[in-house]
DNA sequence: ATTAAAATTAGAATTATTCTTGAGAAGTCA
DNA sequence: TGACTTCTCAAGAATAATTCTAATTTTAAT
C-alpha cells in the first residue's frame, strides 16, 4: 500500500528548486520565498510567521528569521528598513527605493526615471565603490 | 558673600538662546545641540551620552534620548539610520544623504550634483507628495 | 513667593532580533 | 548501506536599543 505523507505538514509544492543563488532550499526556505513572491506588500518577519502558519503550522519565528536572513545574504530577496519599525523584505531584486504612503501605510516600490543612474546624480569622489544604495520616502499618494 | 555656581555643572555657555524653532532651550537640550554642531560625525544616543559627561556630569541616557527625540522633531537635527544599527544624528539640514565607509567606518554626507532634484529622478505619480527623503548608501571610498 | 506646567532622572519595561542548545534531517564517502 | 559529518530547525533564553513610568526638580508666569 502507497502511504500518505504527514498530515500536519502539507507537501512543498513540486517544483522546489534543490538551491537558488547557491542558497540549498528547505521547505521553509522555499516557503517564505514564495509568500514574499506571491505576496508583494512588505511584510514584516512577524506578518511572514503568521500567515505562513497555514501552510507550516509548525514552523518558528526564529526559523522566518534565519529563512530571511539566509534569503537576504545571498541575494534573493532584499530586506527594507523605514527608520525605526521592524525590518520589511521585498522580493524585487531591480534597482529600486521604496515609498511609504501615510495615508494608507502601504510601501510601495519605486524605481528611477529611465536613463537615470543614481550614482550619477551624487557628488561622491571619483573611484567610490558603491555597495549598497537605500532609498526610502514618505509622503502621501494623490487621492486620486 | 557672592555664592559660586554648583561644582558639579558648569555653567552653559552664555550664548544659549532661549529657543530654537519654537524649541524652548534647555541646558541639555543646548549642549546636545552643541555636541552635534561642534563634531559632525553621526554619533549615536550612547556617543553623546559619554561625550557629554564633561559638561553636564549629572545627565542620564534617558534625557540624551529625550533631547534628540525634541530636536529632531522641531527639525533642528536629523536622526540617521542605517539598517538597523543604533540611529545616528546629524545637525546637517540641507538635503544630503549618507555614505558609511566600509573602510574607516566613519559616515560622510553625500549631496546631489549642482541642479539636480531627487523629485525629479523618481517615478512617481503626479501630485504626490514627499514630506521626507532618506538616502543611505554602504561601499569604499578610493583608497588614496 | 506660589503655583502650574514642563523637563529631568533612574530604573523598569518593551520589543525586535539574535543566540544557544539539542534533536533531527540531509549530504558524503567508503 | 552504514557511519560520520554538517546543516537546519525549533523553543525558549538572552540581548540591546529605545521607550515608558513615576517621582523630583526646574522653569515660567502670576
Amino acid at each position: 500500500m502507497v502511504t500518505h505523507s504527514s498530515h500536519s505538514i502539507p507537501d512543498a509544492s513540486p517544483e522546489m528548486p534543490a538551491e537558488i543563488s547557491g542558497l540549498r532550499m528547505t521547505r521553509q526556505r522555499w516557503e517564505v520565498y514564495r509568500l514574499l513572491m506571491d505576496q508583494r506588500d512588505h511584510p514584516t518577519a512577524n506578518d511572514v510567521f503568521m500567515r505562513i502558519k497555514d501552510r507550516l503550522p509548525n514552523i518558528s519565528l526564529a526559523t522566518v528569521y534565519n529563512c530571511l536572513e539566509a534569503l537576504v545574504q545571498h541575494g534573493i530577496i532584499r530586506q527594507v528598513n523605514f527608520d525605526r519599525e521592524s525590518s520589511r523584505f521585498c522580493p524585487n531584486l531591480e534597482e529600486h527605493g521604496h515609498f511609504h504612503d501615510k495615508r494608507s501605510g502601504a510601501i510601495h516600490d519605486v524605481t528611477f526615471k529611465a536613463g537615470v543612474n543614481l550614482a550619477d546624480v551624487l557628488d561622491l569622489p571619483p573611484g567610490t565603490l558603491i555597495t549598497d544604495i537605500e532609498i526610502t520616502l514618505r509622503g502621501e499618494l494623490p487621492v486620486s
